[in-house]
DNA sequence: AAAAACTTTGTACGATCGGTCAAGATAAGT
DNA sequence: ACTTATCTTGACCGATCGTACAAAGTTTTT
């Protein structure tokens, strides 16, 4: 039986696994669902291909894997979104992270991005249960702020759809902003100017009018 | 030779070509590049596959034609931004004509994700060519305004990013945005909703401070 | 140290892929 | 009317796909 094999072989576990789903997550946002083979997932983590089935069963399975880690990474970059906090700081702390997620995570954002696109067809389950629980709940959070009067009345869930699609699209269009830089990445300058620039246009029609 | 035969041929020749490009449309969308199959876009149209292979040779170019026919609209919806016009107007009608197309050509736009999403192997040229020009222009305009002091002085480029992202945002994610609408398409009334309450969060921060 | 469990790896298989080709049908040019 | 060009279609090809499987190697348990 699968006991807690605390030797060698559980740890080498772990690491060949992860292994596999850093290579996975880039390939999988390289050719999509489809054109994102085992061999070429294989060829990255530089195993060889029956060694990535063995480990995940199947192109599904490793598939449904990456989706969720990267969901979960995001639904954790919005605990900001909190009652008690102050509307303007906690609207301003959740886009810094989810740029910075954009900055180090990319790979999972597109294949997010893919998987939305072609409708869900795996993960559909997560859209209907977790997400719209949770997307309900900041909703609430942001209409109380506007109760509260400590922010502008204004559409909560377009404002969270504008801040995810802001925030994504320097993870997804990546390539397409690297070639209006020159076909530079952008430095570390340009993104705290990417921050604020975010902030100051999703934000500045927030706060309440004095 | 292949000169401008008047006739049936001519006529139906076009009619079937447009007739595989929405096809192809809709299953690039769907499937991505290596995804979208001759078969399932012969399918699709309800043609034979070696019909859809002779009309456009390859399933590359087929895809060129898909993607810088989306690129081309989107181009036309810039018209607005022009020196002459008023910013607040120009970039209202902006987002609106965005808004509109990506309720109507949302297969487009989400071929167009794809490619950009995963580096824009076959149009890479346009990116480095028209778009960047575009894009520049587009930049000269809104700093124009900026130095007028008819706009606040914001970053031109991170604004278009984000009138882009979260207009794109309403095709791209058409899933996920209706399964947050309890399974429910848009209503006419909720997609202007959408446009005055995008308009509303990206234009607040646009006008000069009196 | 023997047995059991787990890991690695090469091989094999049916399905599907993009694309070629040839033969027959239809329309256009003369 | 007859030749030529264009269109339609099914059959076919080599390559690659996901994944099943067996044999060899290694670690853990007894």
């Amino acid at each position: 039986m699968n006991k807690h094999t605390s030797g060698i072989q559980m740890r080498q576990r772990a690491e060949t696994k992860q292994r596999i789903q850093n290579a996975a997550e880039r390939v999988f946002a390289d050719f999509g669902y489809v054109g994102a083979s085992f061999s070429r997932i294989a060829a990255v983590a530089d195993l060889p291909k029956s060694n990535v089935v063995y480990y995940f069963e199947s192109k599904e399975k490793l598939y449904r894997v990456v989706v969720e880690d990267i969901f979960n990474v995001w639904r954790a970059a919005a605990d900001a979104l909190y009652p008690d906090n102050d509307p303007m700081t906690a609207l301003g702390d959740y886009i810094e992270t989810k740029l910075e997620l954009a900055r180090t995570r990319p790979y999972g954002s597109k294949v997010w991005a893919n998987e939305i696109i072609q409708r869900a067809p795996i993960v559909q389950d997560y859209l209907e249960g977790e997400l719209r629980r949770w997307t309900n709940d900041r909703i609430a959070v942001i209409d109380g702020w506007i109760a509260e009067g400590r922010m502008r009345p204004i559409s909560a869930r377009h404002l969270l759809y504008a801040i995810w699609a802001t925030t994504q699209h320097y993870a997804d269009f990546t390539h397409q902003i690297q070639t209006l830089n020159d076909d530079q990445e952008l430095s570390d300058a340009q993104w705290e100017e990417t921050k604020s620039a975010v902030k100051d246009l999703l934000l500045s029609g927030v706060s309440p009018r004095p």
